[in-house]
DNA sequence: TTGTATGCGTTATCAC
DNA sequence: GTGATAACGCATACAA
């Protein structure tokens, strides 16, 4: 029962005296057929439950209409987003979808990308793991033709189409607002700084600091903060320093904020009052904190349909011009109670 | 350069004055091969940068080492968990996951299901749309000789393999729990009705009623509130009742759960005192509203690996005794701030 | 140990 | 309009 033979278009065929070929114009109505025997196929196809086997046709026709996605992690908020957006405009257009994580790995990385080239993806859409180094295999995806798009998180430099936040506009954004409210001895909980995100967020807060003048101060500056526990506990440091912080940015992620503001409640700490708190992600749960946390928004889901639209735009002038594309995309900054000191 | 043809079996034969076949079993070290001959194939395998096509591997094959799954969201917590656990397991064994999304739409559902019987998918697993009516496509996969498994919400009458929770002792053991703090008046808000799993929920509200003899409400039970606007909606229904209810088991979502917290904190009502509230699925957030809502943990990336294994479990035992096997995962209840009232 | 021949299911290019 | 045939790239039964 399971290893039950599938029907065939020769199966189609033989029952109707015709040859496949005939069946075969039929189902996918490309030549000349009869308008009648073409009927008569659809129907007997559909008695039969034929399913095209899509292998084949793909083997034939030299390519799978499937696009190959890669991600740190599918149960992670904003990727979880992405992906939603992807597919909502890849389903439309008749695409499928193969997600991969990589786990945060590199290895796993490139296991991932090997097996999408092999499975003759039309594209394959990626943002980089945590700790990735080389970043070979991908410049093997475009060896291979195979269109690349980076988003979020890319190597910036591949020249491939990319789609990324302006992370250093919003976290420039998020840092003047803390100053325009008061906060002047502003920490930054900063990520992972071989991913470019992570150094575009901090440019953004250096810059912010530069333009009002305020020194910067190293001991208020925490590397790779980027969990609710790494929050946490660069927070108890910060606290603890001689000469306290009255704001942190925890440009990482809302986790990390959420670290920071569970940690400093604890202590007895009054935010925003004593202290300024500012994530990053617009986390649905930043909303519902007491008090609730000043985050940016990535519009996620956005950043997936751009994504999917970027490749089809492509596909259709496919001109030679291999200009490299990158779209940027403004995220915005939500102000909530967490910072809020002034009307 | 976009076209650019791919390096086959044979280029890499051709090169070595040896043929195809040889090529073939020395890349899948399967049959007898010359060590020399092997290593050099291996060499300029490498060197040429070959990918092995996968589709015309696995058309010669008749299996795809890929499964099909189909969720009615991709990035709602509790699937993209499922997803997660799942993507852990057969990425360690090869495998490869095809993801859609049906939106809650029952057509949707339908096309992603035939789109994966045509990719020639080695299992399905889907976890049914709220809309669902019929469950022929679902027989379909059968049919095609296709592993079909379905988890969480599932349709009973199919004899397929199931991995569900057990949504009544849960249900029960909440709203014990609510009792046993004094709560007097429940009210559920319950989930569509056509949900295996809402139909569960509520047969184990009615048992916990009945086993400690409070009567049943019928205002006190709220059909299809299961997001947080539905469940505010709901609650300021409730709360406006001449007879109000002491406690409120949003069965459906913790999202529900929030909504219910919000409103009734927006009117003044005390929680947990004046009003306890339970939610259900353990979303990150009922940790950290104020007050903690209690709530029920569903385990969802173990579920994923739950499945993923049965998967293989079933394939390497393949004897044709087909039958349907069904894990239960029992949840676990989290009591936090919003039902304690009592030590 | 290696080569030859064939087929997986489909589509495209020819003839007829 | 329809049929015969080849090809997509790989894997295997069989022959050498």
């Amino acid at each position: 029962m399971n290893a039950k033979k599938r029907i065939t278009i020769y199966d189609i065929a033989e029952r109707l005296n015709v040859t496949a070929s005939t069946v075969s114009r039929a189902l996918s109505n490309a030549g000349y057929v009869n308008a009648a025997t073409k009927e008569l196929v659809l129907k007997t196809a559909a008695e039969l439950n034929y399913k095209r086997n899509t292998l084949a046709s793909n083997l034939r026709m030299g390519q799978t209409k499937t696009i190959g996605v890669v991600v740190p992690r599918i149960n992670q908020n904003f990727f979880s987003n992405v992906i939603a957006g992807i597919e909502d405009i890849t389903y439309q257009k008749g695409y499928n979808l193969i997600i991969c994580q990589s786990d945060e790995q590199h290895q796993k990385e490139v296991k991932c990308v090997n097996t999408l080239i092999n499975q003759h993806v039309d594209c394959i859409v990626i943002s980089v793991s945590a700790d990735s180094v080389s970043y070979q295999h991908l410049q093997n995806v475009i060896d291979q033709g195979i269109q690349l798009i980076q988003f979020d998180r890319v190597a910036e430099e591949l020249e491939t189409l990319k789609v990324i936040n302006d992370n250093e506009q919003a976290s420039y954004q998020a840092v003047c607002h803390l100053i325009e409210q008061g906060y002047k001895k502003i920490a930054l909980l900063e990520g992972p700084q071989n991913l470019n995100i992570f150094r575009q967020r901090k440019t953004g807060y250096l810059r912010a600091l530069e333009k009002y003048n305020i020194p910067i101060t190293d001991a208020f500056i925490v590397e790779n903060a980027w969990t609710k526990e790494l929050g946490a506990e660069a927070t108890r440091k910060l606290l603890s320093l001689p000469d306290l912080p009255d704001a942190i940015f925890a440009s990482t992620s809302d986790f990390s904020a959420l670290g920071v503001l569970e940690t400093a409640t604890a202590m007895g700490i009054k935010v925003p009052a004593e202290l300024g708190i500012c994530g990053y992600s617009n986390e649905a749960f930043t909303e519902i904190t007491s008090p609730s946390i000043t985050t940016i928004d990535q519009f996620s889901v956005f950043m997936g349909k751009t994504v999917a639209n970027l490749f089809f735009q492509e596909m259709e002038n496919n001109d030679t011009s291999v200009t490299p594309k990158s779209i940027s995309i403004q995220p915005e900054l939500i102000v909530r109670s967490s910072t809020r000191r002034k009307s």
